[in-house]
DNA sequence: ATGGTTGCGCTGCAA
């Protein structure tokens, strides 16, 4: 099972990136943040190019800004869009969070707010969305999986200069704290603990070019998920060429589960991180 | 090449 989560910064100007790479990596479940569509519209795009590619797929959108979206070719149950108790922001719930059950696991598309400036209304809007995510996730179902562009770097290591982000959103304790408070595992870190592997990088001044970048795209899973890991990996080929968005796919590729309902039963690798056992692409380094 | 980029949507804001 292939799950994969890109911030894609608008999925229409994205679609000539987006349509080869699902045939490139066949991803099985696939998070779309910042799709920047109704729903309507993103199911004019995409939605009979989807369905041929073997994809169900859900969206949540209102257009212009925010907008998130699951495919899946697993199974697409018990859709949920906004999450119990999801903050607003200028009183409205913004399209950043989707949920559904795929291959018995309950995954989630997510936007995070960006924050904006430290001690804004947009910063305080953060830490509240997160923590109101944190108590709907907690209620939820066990294994789970938070995919998406979470707006925050859970370490220094995630950022290229710490000293850079002194004082900017994405780096605070505060916003560090709540990322911790999921009780989750961060598979790309736990694959890979002492790599330099980023996930975003600003369009301006080269800076993908030079690889100064911050790793935000987070994909969190409750232990007895993670222990499924395969393969945790950042797609840095999607972030080259001409039009990228300025987010790379992060792909995570999941063993099958211990009671077999998605294909054959394969024990679990006694080092299931090391193992290196149902990789479907080269486990190249992060850069 | 005297250059922070891109997307949305039409003016400047958000990221």
């Amino acid at each position: 099972m292939r799950i994969a989560t890109w911030n894609v910064n608008s999925v229409k100007t994205r679609v000539p990136r987006l349509l080869p790479w699902l045939e490139d990596r066949q991803p099985d479940v696939v998070c779309l943040q910042e799709t920047k569509l109704s729903d309507e519209a993103f199911a004019a795009l995409l939605g009979d190019t989807l369905n041929n590619l073997g994809y169900a797929f859900a969206h949540h959108g209102h257009g212009q800004w925010n907008g998130v979206a699951i495919l899946s070719r697993l199974g697409l149950d018990d859709v949920e869009r906004d999450f119990t108790g999801q903050p607003q922001f200028a009183g409205k719930v913004e399209a950043r969070a989707i949920s559904a059950t795929c291959g018995a696991v309950r995954v989630h598309s997510l936007y995070v707010p960006n924050g904006r400036e430290v001690g804004s209304d947009h910063f305080d809007y953060k830490l509240a969305w997160l923590d109101a995510l944190a108590a709907a996730v907690a209620a939820g179902p066990t294994d789970v999986a938070l995919c998406g562009d979470m707006n925050v770097a859970p370490a220094d290591a995630d950022v290229f200069d710490p000293a850079a982000y002194l004082g900017h959103t994405h780096v605070t304790p505060e916003e560090r704290a709540r990322i911790a408070a999921f009780g989750l595992v961060d598979v790309v870190r736990e694959r890979w603990p002492q790599e330099r592997v980023f996930s975003y990088w600003d369009y301006r001044a080269g800076m993908f070019h030079k690889d100064l970048g911050m790793r935000i795209d987070l994909v969190l899973m409750s232990r007895g998920v993670a222990d499924r890991l395969a393969a945790a990996w950042v797609d840095r080929q999607a972030r080259k060429g001409s039009g990228p968005s300025d987010h790379a796919p992060v792909i995570v590729d999941l063993d099958s589960a211990p009671d077999g309902d998605i294909g054959p039963v394969v024990p679990p690798p006694s080092n299931p991180i090391r193992s290196g056992r149902g990789v479907r692409l080269p486990q190249s380094p992060p850069l």
